[in-house]
RNA sequence: GGCGGGGUAGCUCAGUUGGUUAGAGCUGCGGAUUCAUAAUCCGUGUGUCGGCGGUUCAAGUCCGCCCCUCGCUACCA
């Protein structure tokens, strides 16, 4: 038996889990769902990482404590998770005591053998807000180009990347106060010490291939220490013996593996040294999207052999998701939460269309949502479970319920089907869920072939054949059985209906050897529905047709309350939104065929249960009146706007959306939350006149 | 700009160290069947293997240039 332990990326806690999370977590699920159906120890653990100044910030907006937010987040992670089942053996949080505890000791000794120096670092500095701004907290112009509201780290005209010290015209994002230079003293941690180490480690096979060449480019470049510190405020550990100093959000992160195993440990009198101070005992197994690359491969291994812990045995790296071949995106309304999600459409669908495509390489996932539903349909409806479907009938019309009473000759088909599990296991070991999702398809086609070349329906027509066509429907049952079986760590649900169907004890991956006969079955209930081609659609609909698409993932973040002295916050101190690259040129005509008008806003009220919309009623002269939602909650407020004038497009098509429909988009500049600003007519337009 | 990954049938993807008429699943189309959630079974693919040029007896598979796309570009994550 092996003894394994494998952890999924600790989600952030500012956010909630969609369905590129869920990529990872249904791969790594899988493989451990699949390591325990073999019957090896393997154990599963993920945690929310809770640290740093986005939740700090996040948690000042919403005038809670980050614990409050965190706590709150971490509920919700949990149940999105676990609503996908998602079969975590703990899910716990990097903000914990034990957590704490083993961040200061990686750190302590660390210091002790040397591998911690202490550097002065030039910064910016928020005086308002009295912090030092991460790179993505300030905005301005930036050095190469000149683009105007680029982020303090890299530029989304030219593509470069700068110093935040070297922008031009810099601005607070928080309140759009310049910043000032002040000095720090950091905790650097010395990776360069640990180059050698880590070339051998990731030549132990630690990495895929193309991982490993991405690696090389990195040392290639020259590896440089890593800034372990940030200074508070901060939402996280302060450093030993460094009043004010804070472990980096990245630091404490990956640590959070083994403080939900040490967590978990403890309430299963189980020995956390003897997983994580020895390497003999257990594998280690982390998987993580390529985004983190840097993180688990460079800094993780090196921290833990400096600390003297042991280093994992692999990390697997898998790509990122994409919708309809593209970026997940809002505005296309491909960013779906796996809230939304399970509101719609069964989680198992998703298990499977993500193991059809998955592999062991790091290439990106496409979910492709025609290809989704005939796929599922297909493989999961059609074939598999159609086959208990079309046999249990007979079953129970005529032999009440009970099986053969002994296994009937099957031309070997069930010890082909017990054979192609050695095949299968490799498959799903090697993490090629594609391969193992295709063999056992075959698998189906055979077993459906079976069914069809013996007729049972009509045996059925001749009471002289009633024992073949109790035979032929055993076969047929007993195949489908092992098919759930190889399907079990994909679909854990639907094997469960499937051992209720048949009266059997929990599966192993070795009970498909024993063929089932001589016992009553239950009736055969529906185990999975088509997938509903309307749920999928609904799932696309985007909800905020105002916000400018391309801002609403920029951070928006107001100005803090908090400074009893400050003035108020006025709309001349604003953060200018980002100014995006020139659109494609466009001829006259095009634009022409854009119907805008004046409009005069009659009513505005909130939405129920949406927090971005208003639902604005406008007079729109002989077009009439005109109900439009308009994601402009956050810096509105209703009773202002009635009677003001406004820019209508006026011929957009109608979008079905959760609360209604809306009959068009009011324009307005801005970046997005409550930076934004409509635009108004000048004095003399009249509702319904056309702008053009 | 530099580096790296992709670009193969309508869709999703395989294509080993270059070698017979480039494959699979799904869809579509034609037929069969009716036990089954209009499921199943049989049959059916004339694709410029992104483009151009080169090496070779032979290239999707090697080399060069170009196009498109995604990503990385170090104290950002």
């Amino acid at each position: 038996m092996r003894r394994i332990l494998v952890t999924s990326a600790l989600p952030y806690a500012n956010g909630q889990i969609h369905l590129g999370h869920l990529v990872e977590t249904i791969q790594t699920d899988i493989w451990v769902r699949f390591q325990k159906l073999k019957g090896h120890e393997c154990l599963y653990f993920c945690a929310d990482d809770t640290h740093g100044t986005p939740v700090m910030i996040r948690a000042r907006q919403e005038g809670i404590s980050p614990e409050t937010l965190v706590e709150r987040i971490h509920a919700e992670h949990l149940s999105d998770f676990q609503g996908f089942h998602i079969g975590f053996d703990n899910y716990y949080t990097t903000n914990s005591p034990e957590n704490r505890l083993l961040s200061e000791e990686v750190y302590l000794n660390n210091r002790q053998a040397g591998n911690i120096r202490v550097s002065t670092v030039r910064q910016a500095y928020c005086e308002w807000d009295q912090m030092f701004l991460p790179d993505r907290f300030i905005r301005g112009n930036c050095p190469t180009c000149g683009a105007e509201d680029q982020y303090g780290d890299a530029c989304e005209v030219c593509s470069g990347s700068h110093s935040p010290l070297d922008l031009k015209n810099p601005r607070c994002s928080l309140c759009g106060d310049t910043p000032v230079e002040r000095d720090s003293e950091h905790y650097f941690f010395r990776l360069t010490a640990f180059e050698t180490f880590l070339k051998e480690w990731i030549r132990s096979g630690a990495v895929q291939p193309e991982m490993a060449n991405k690696l090389d480019e990195w040392f290639e470049a020259g590896l440089q220490d890593w800034d372990i510190s940030r200074d508070g405020p901060y939402f996280g550990f302060e450093i030993p013996d460094a009043p004010g100093k804070y472990f980096y959000v990245w630091l404490d992160a990956p640590i959070g593996y083994m403080a939900s195993c040490w967590e978990w440990c403890k309430r299963h009198g189980r020995d956390f040294d003897a997983i994580w101070r020895r390497d003999d005992l257990m594998e280690v197994y982390h998987f993580i999207g390529k985004d983190i690359l840097y993180f688990h491969t460079l800094f993780w291994p090196a921290t833990l052999r400096g600390a003297g812990f042991r280093t994992p045995t692999a990390v697997y790296t898998h790509g990122f998701l994409t919708v309809n071949g593209q970026k997940m995106s809002k505005s296309r309304g491909t960013f779906i939460t796996a809230r939304r999600y399970l509101e719609l459409l069964d989680p198992e669908y998703l298990r499977y269309y993500y193991a059809a495509k998955l592999t062991a390489r790091v290439d990106d996932l496409d979910l492709n949502l025609d290809d989704f539903i005939l796929r599922v349909n297909s493989d999961l409806v059609g074939k598999v479970v159609n086959i208990a479907s079309r046999s249990a009938g007979f079953i129970h019309k005529r032999f009440a319920g009970r099986l053969a009473e002994n296994y009937p000759h099957d031309d070997g088909l069930h010890d082909q089907f017990v054979a192609a599990g050695e095949e299968i296991a490799a498959h799903y070991d090697a993490r090629e869920f594609s391969k193992a999702m295709r063999a056992i398809m075959n698998l189906a086609d055979l077993a459906n072939r079976f069914v069809e070349a013996k007729a049972p329906w009509n045996l059925a027509k001749d009471p002289a054949k009633s024992d073949e066509l109790r035979d032929t429907c055993t076969v047929a049952i007993n195949l489908f059985r092992i098919l759930m079986i190889y399907l079990q760590p994909v679909l854990p649900q639907l094997a469960e209906k499937c051992r209720d169907f048949l009266q059997l004890p929990p599966f192993g991956w070795e009970s498909r050897l024993q063929p089932l006969y001589g016992q009553t079955i239950r009736e055969f209930a529906h185990m999975m529905a088509r997938v509903d081609p309307k749920k999928v659609e609904s799932l696309v609909e985007t909800v905020a047709p105002v916000v400018p698409p391309a801002f609403a993932a920029k951070p928006v973040v107001a100005k803090p309350a908090t400074p009893a002295a400050a003035p108020v916050a006025s709309p001349s101190v604003v953060t200018p939104s980002p100014a995006p690259p020139l659109g494609e040129p466009l001829d006259i005509e095009t634009f022409g065929q854009v119907d805008l008008r004046v409009a005069k806003i009659l009513a505005a009220e909130p939405v129920d249960g949406a927090d971005k919309l208003l639902r604005l009623t406008l007079d729109v002269g002989e077009l009439g009146h005109k109900t439009v939602f308009a994601g402009i909650r956050a810096a509105y407020a209703p009773e202002t706007l009635p009677g003001r004038l406004t820019v209508l497009v006026a011929n957009l098509k109608p979008r079905k959306m959760r609360f209604g429909v809306s009959e068009g988009m009011v324009l307005a500049a801005g970046s997005g939350g409550d930076q934004l600003f409509l635009l108004t007519p000048d004095l003399g337009a009249a509702p319904g006149m056309r702008i053009r």
